[in-house]
DNA sequence: AGCGGTCAAGTTGAT
DNA sequence: ATCAACTTGACCGCT
């Protein structure tokens, strides 16, 4: 059992700083010099090589106070790639890998961290190009199956661009959202951004699909819709049907910076909102100094937890 | 061994 | 029209 405070299941996001667990990829553009079965070889290696680091990760979690985990979407690297692609059958170590990521969930489950993906600006669902939408439902596809497998349980996204008709992109996310199958269904979260799409502007969407809201809360900061951090909560939280999700940062050089929107190192504890401190709810940390920023905000918050109990 | 250019994908916005 | 930023290290070719 980890080591819950204030309410709050902490979460990593994908990176050690000092921690010597290291996740690797692979480029495509070394992978085409060989044949298929070297690719195959090299990529099945790596694969192995980065369920290790997995089980090593959640070890460092459930040793340190944290109770999440988000996995790196390019575990699997270059997973669907259009000419290096390949399926887990294909791999020669495929039963190998099978039984290491089922015991990696297995970890998890039994040590109680949270395992979550978030795939990258590429992946989205308001595109008007078919081609990018088809593009990133095989993405999304490839999510889900890593994320049977280890048993995690969100696949957060992004509302995409705004193709300057936000109202003509949500439509067009909306209706790709009611056909999702259900394994991706399931697991599938959006989140607002820090440019265009606001919790006001998602928040209807995930309503009316049902699909659960995750809320950042620095996106919100520098880029807000008129609404209080604590509506905006209060309404996220209420799309959930199980732990719901949220993100926190800090600002890289602070809130009056030319560019409010970069991560900082490490969190500032004026940065929780007072709101979120007692709920049952988990927060990805998106800080640079990944482990060292949650030891750090543990800490800091030990010691408000100590001298409000004096 | 160490350095630096490059890396699959989309969209926006600055130049 | 072109290209960096987003975020981010890690990889790989070259010296």
């Amino acid at each position: 059992m980890h080591n819950r405070k204030m309410g709050i299941r902490w979460g990593l996001c994908c990176l050690f700083r000092e921690e010597p667990i290291r996740f690797a990829i692979r480029q495509a553009t070394h992978l085409a010099r060989f044949d298929r079965v070297r690719q195959l070889a090299l990529l099945s290696a790596t694969i192995l090589a980065n369920g290790q680091a997995l089980l090593a990760a959640i070890a460092y979690c459930a040793g340190n106070g944290i109770g999440a985990f988000r996995v790196n979407s390019r575990i699997f690297p270059l997973k669907t790639h259009p000419s290096i692609g390949y399926r887990l059958a294909d791999l020669p170590d495929h039963a190998a890998i099978d039984r290491l990521y089922r015991q990696a969930g297995r970890a998890a489950a039994e040590q109680d961290i949270r395992l979550t993906f978030h795939p990258d600006q590429f992946t989205l669902l308001s595109s008007p190009d078919a081609g990018v939408t088809a593009r990133s439902l095989e993405e999304l596809a490839y999510h889900a199956e890593v994320a049977e497998y280890v048993g995690a349980d969100v696949v957060t996204l992004h509302g995409g661009g705004g193709y300057g008709d936000k109202q003509a992109a949500l439509e067009r996310l909306m209706r790709e959202l009611d056909r999702l199958p259900d394994p991706l269904r399931d697991r599938l979260a959006l989140e607002n951004d820090d440019r265009i799409y606001t919790p006001a502007d998602l928040l209807p969407v995930c309503v009316s699909t049902g699909i659960p809201f995750v809320y950042d809360v620095h996106h919100h900061r520098c880029h807000p819709d008129g609404l209080s951090i604590e509506e905006a909560t209060r309404r996220a939280v209420a799309t959930w049907r199980r732990e719901p999700l949220l993100h926190l940062s800090s600002p890289k050089d602070g809130w009056n910076s030319p560019n409010p929107r970069a991560h900082h190192d490490f969190i500032d504890l004026a940065d929780l909102p007072d709101c979120w401190r007692d709920l049952p709810i988990t927060v990805e940390v998106e800080a640079k100094a990944k482990e060292i920023a949650l030891r750090h905000l543990l800490a800091a918050l030990d010691k408000t937890a100590q001298i409000s109990s004096l």
